[in-house]
DNA sequence: CGTCATTACGGAATGCGTAATGATA
DNA sequence: TATCATTACGCATTCCGTAATGACG
């Protein structure tokens, strides 16, 4: 195989078709470009240059073997270039995943912030639900997860995006609603309840359960995204406990009504990732945005 | 400038993700490799490889240099033959692609054309579908190609070779072979049908289901190519629709049914190639064939 | 005889392979 | 202790620069 130096000698020389000052442009003397010249054309099997000791041109095959080797060359000048601007975290690609929930609230301003400081930086979006995304940031398929706990502090880090109360969902014609006041247990205890997974929202369903005392026979589904429930609430199956959020889905026919409970029991939202961190773009992404990194 | 043997090293280092392994494809001992791709990684300005001792695995930089320097090794091998072959007078060679439908009716007497305007001129064909061959088209690896839409008229300039109408492959035996008039969709609202792939062979796809009201209950087979198709019918899995150059292919019990639908809908062969000629040759032969070049 | 490419030759640098080392599970 | 990447070292090869040669107007 011929070495980038004898195609960058091979292009001088086809440009100035003279030795002498292709070599002096190369910072070298003639001989042993000339001997660049030689083996290139050994290695290619094909004369380049035609030279009596008078002029040089190039012949057929060398006017076709220029534009190679210039490409050859570009490309060889473009590929570090890259490469360096992938490592600095320049470029490249960040693969996000969200929750639902949080796709109406965080997810908007919190892109077009990330797209002001890295436009170069090409955004893949995944809306999973907090197991998933964990797996995801396991195996290295996700960079970077908006999710709620619980999970291992061991392999994430994380930064608390915010912290926001429960409200209870209910259709509009419904009877509380009228109330006008903070809801208790008391006020809901008879009515159908629709309730989190235990297994795939095992967050909301065991704050659920510390912050109130939860009628079992009362409940009449069991899901596992916001999305869901609201629209379980919207078809008057029963009501539900929703993070403050879900007022944004905007779905009609549902009120959310606030619940005493609901002040101090909050529900997180985390910026989460896998502390071995690979994508160069991410880190640069938490510091820029200033996201804790201990 | 890094050198083609550290590149060839890289390469084999991030298929293997084992010195060991890829200095033995190498034909060496691991010592240099290693040296090879530290001295890489110092003249990229980046890690392209990430290891500690007991696994390698590629950064996300090394991911886009690792194309970067397939794209320049296949550079840098295929230089050379065009060289030799301009030089050993053949004034050069023509990469043609073509459908494996085209095949079997324009190419024959192109072929014929080609090698009377220009007898010198090697040619190098390859049946490829559409897709396949636009990337070769980009690429540089196919100089003209035999396709069907759609694609990109501004990187891509072509010339229209011939419209023909679709008909209906049914196998000899079948009832609807006596028929004797232009078939409608009502003639065939039961038979199971051996559809194109949406994806690999879009344009027969959007075409025929533009032609006709599709039962896609009833499609049993989903392929992308014609050829594929027809021997499917001759095998009676159902009916497929295909050009009418599908006649041509010589499969035996297969019949071609005129479709009433078929005879306004009409499927284009074009011959294209990339707007940046490098390859003279093709730059003549299209001079030659006529073929407009605004 | 002046110009310019090529061959001759000596020294420096590069890069391989073998052997030794280091780190990890 | 076994595995696997890396460093240490000696030797062959490569490639530069200077000097000499050759070819042509």
């Amino acid at each position: 195989m011929f070495t980038f130096d004898q195609l960058a000698g091979f292009i001088a020389v086809a440009e100035e078709l003279h030795f002498g000052r292709a070599a002096e442009r190369l910072n070298m003397t003639q001989p042993p470009l000339s001997r660049q010249i030689q083996k290139l054309e050994k290695i290619i099997g094909a004369e380049l240059l035609e030279r009596d000791n008078r002029r040089v041109e190039l012949t057929s095959a060398g006017e076709t073997f220029l534009e190679e080797a210039r490409r050859l060359m570009a490309l060889a000048e473009r590929a570090p270039v890259t490469a360096r601007r992938i490592a600095s975290g320049r470029s490249g690609v960040l693969r996000i995943g969200f929750t639902a929930a949080s796709g109406f609230s965080i997810l908007g301003p919190l892109l077009e912030e990330i797209s002001g400081i890295m436009p170069d930086v090409d955004i893949d979006l995944q809306e999973l639900v907090t197991r998933e995304q964990l797996n995801g940031l396991l195996t290295g398929e996700l960079d970077l997860g908006f999710a709620r706990p619980p999970f291992d502090s061991e392999t994430f880090d994380s930064h608390l995006l915010y912290r926001e109360s429960m409200v209870l969902a209910v259709p509009s014609s419904h009877p509380l609603t009228l109330l006008g006041r903070d809801l208790t247990a008391e006020d809901f205890k008879d009515e159908p309840l629709i309730m989190h997974s235990p297994t795939q929202a095992r967050y909301f369903y065991d704050l659920v359960v510390r912050m109130l005392p939860i009628q079992h026979a009362n409940v009449v589904h069991t899901v596992s995204q916001i999305l869901t429930m609201v629209s379980l609430v919207a078809a008057k199956r029963g009501l539900a406990f929703v993070p403050h959020s879900a007022t944004l889905l905007g779905i009609k026919g549902v009120e959310f009504l606030p619940l005493e409970a609901g002040r101090e029991e909050q529900v997180e939202l985390h910026a989460l990732w896998n502390r071995r961190i690979t994508n160069p773009a991410l880190a640069r992404l938490l510091r820029d945005l200033e996201f804790a990194m201990e």
